[in-house]
DNA sequence: TCCTACAATAGACATTGTCTAAGTCAAGAA
DNA sequence: TTCTTGACTTAGACAATGTCTATTGTAGGA
């Protein structure tokens, strides 16, 4: 199966049957493309156990986060979204219409565009960049 | 008062108190430093007004926002913070520990960081850039 | 001053997320 | 294998944020 259950194994995670599952769907369905949110992590985890409660999914989805498996991307306001391509730094394309998420892959160092002077003594450790706009079907459709 | 009173009035904004209180309230007491929570405006607006509800508030803000006169930022996936600084493009530093917000005047169009071969059809039209980190005060505490 | 459409209000409701107390179970020990 | 224990899960209450509706109030023009 996947190397994110491997990973995980392999950090003194209890494995249960609740946690196989949330990392499943994280890992698989097409969801690192859709980026779904906690609410919809529960819906599919109970496709396949029904009786998994939203407490166990949101724990272990802040579990993940605090492993560094999964990112939480917070783009309008309304539920956070979990992105499980972790590993590979990327920054996001949103339809401001219909909500979809696109990973982009810019070249070069976002962080390089803050220089010291604009830094304000903060220790910056992270940057998040957000492309809004409309996707083409959005766009042929307005 | 404000220009963002006058500019208001003349778009045919209906003045009522209330509204002119929220936008006061945005326009002052360094409100543009801290991106008050729309609970955060209705608490100062109630220092004015106490009768003043929430869902004016609400409505109020929402409004500000569709012509363009505030900016909603959603920096963590809880309440939404607005940003009374719209007409001159900058970019947030925001503290993970405590949650406090900075504007940076970084130079150069981040937009022109996303090569048309990473837009997959996106019709862009804007840039969010957020750095994370700590500030001064929360560094030096951990 | 009077009218009327737009605005404000209270409070119910919806959504998203967190907490608690009690029961359950994975995984190491014997 | 069976036992033990502490980590994990559960239901459901609670909290925080935001939205909606029906009713009442009022800004601004006639």
């Amino acid at each position: 199966m996947s190397d994110l259950l491997e990973r995980l194994r392999g950090r003194g995670w209890r494995m249960t049957a609740q946690r196989r599952v949330v990392a499943e769907v994280l890992d698989g369905d097409g969801a690192a493309h859709v980026h779904l949110t906690a609410d919809e992590v529960h819906a599919r985890a109970a496709g396949r156990l029904p009786e998994i409660s939203r407490a166990t999914v949101y724990n272990t989805l802040g579990e993940l986060v605090s492993l560094g498996e999964v990112i939480e991307v917070a783009t309008d306001g309304r539920a956070k979204r979990y992105d499980p391509n972790a590993h590979q730094p990327h920054q996001h394309l949103v339809c401001s219409r219909c909500g979809v998420i696109r990973d982009v892959h810019p070249a070069g160092d976002p962080l390089a565009a803050l220089p010291a002077t604009e830094r304000f003594g903060f220790t910056v450790s992270d940057v998040e960049v957000t492309y809004r706009g409309l996707c083409p079907d959005c766009a042929t459709a307005a």
